[in-house]
DNA sequence: CTCCGTGCAAAGCGTTTGCACGGCG
DNA sequence: CGCCGTGCAAACGCTTTGCACGGAG
């Protein structure tokens, strides 16, 4: 997924265009963190005072409908990520602390499927928790133990 | 794990034994599911009416410490679940209907460690989700597109 | 008899929603 | 100029916590 992209599918589903949404969609197509809500006020916070908290949430709502970000739940919070390629599936590796993700390109689930005859399956979640290498080399340890 | 174990584990550690931890830990034991605190109290209520909501999470939280359950995060709650063996790993089907589990005996963590150098890895996850065949069967559709 | 476990009530935290105004198209 | 997007504030759902009483060991 690229920038121009994401403006196009607002565009093309009757979304306006707004700085903030912009802002928005530059900061996760600059970035391959997972971020909570928070994590997006804080970074925009800097260039971008006047957004709001349910503005975040608003838009981020919007976006994840959309495709344009996925998301997953860690530690009580939804934490999301610019939408990877849809061509290419693939799993991610997530640092606990700074949130960086890795791409796994490994997918278990064709094997797995056979053994699941008679059952609906609607999703499925494969992901790594731990440290990237910045963070290992670093001291401090915030999140829990994933 | 079996009932007079998580028993055991409790008395080892130094937590007493009441009416109301037994009776918590006989619905564990008698189920595969993963359920969250409010089916815990709807499930026990019939039978225990007397069992405030702050003690099922303030036990939840305690067997969990101890190992007794494992839990997930699924739909912004937390979802516990009899531990199963430790020494046999592997993961779960996980109806997202009824919450009952199926064991999914595959690991995909030894092929993919190779290619993770330098992260220091903590812990995965690996679900699927999807209807069970009893809830394939019926009608109604109650949780997220998981 | 001494703590731990419990119920009650209130607070905490991430998230959602009702409302009215302002800006995009 | 109509409607969507936004900020404000309040509500919401799940979970946690402070306090005082009652029961386990």
């Amino acid at each position: 997924m690229i920038l121009t992209e994401a403006i196009e599918i607002l565009k093309v589903n009757g979304y306006k265009y707004t700085d903030k949404r912009g802002e928005l969609l530059r900061l996760f197509a600059d970035s391959d963190k997972y971020m909570t809500a928070r994590d997006i006020q804080q970074e925009i916070q800097m260039a971008y005072p006047s957004l709001s908290t349910d503005t975040i949430y608003r838009n981020l709502s919007v976006f994840a409908a959309l495709g344009i970000l996925e998301y997953t739940e860690l530690g009580g919070e939804k934490r999301f990520r610019f939408a990877c390629d849809v061509n290419h599936h693939h799993h991610h590796f997530i640092c606990t602390e700074c949130g960086v993700s890795k791409d796994i390109s490994l997918c278990p689930m064709k094997e797995v499927s056979g053994g699941l005859s008679g059952y609906q399956i609607s999703g499925h979640k494969f992901e790594i928790y731990g440290k990237c290498p910045d963070c290992v080399t670093g001291s401090d340890c915030t999140v829990e133990g994933y």
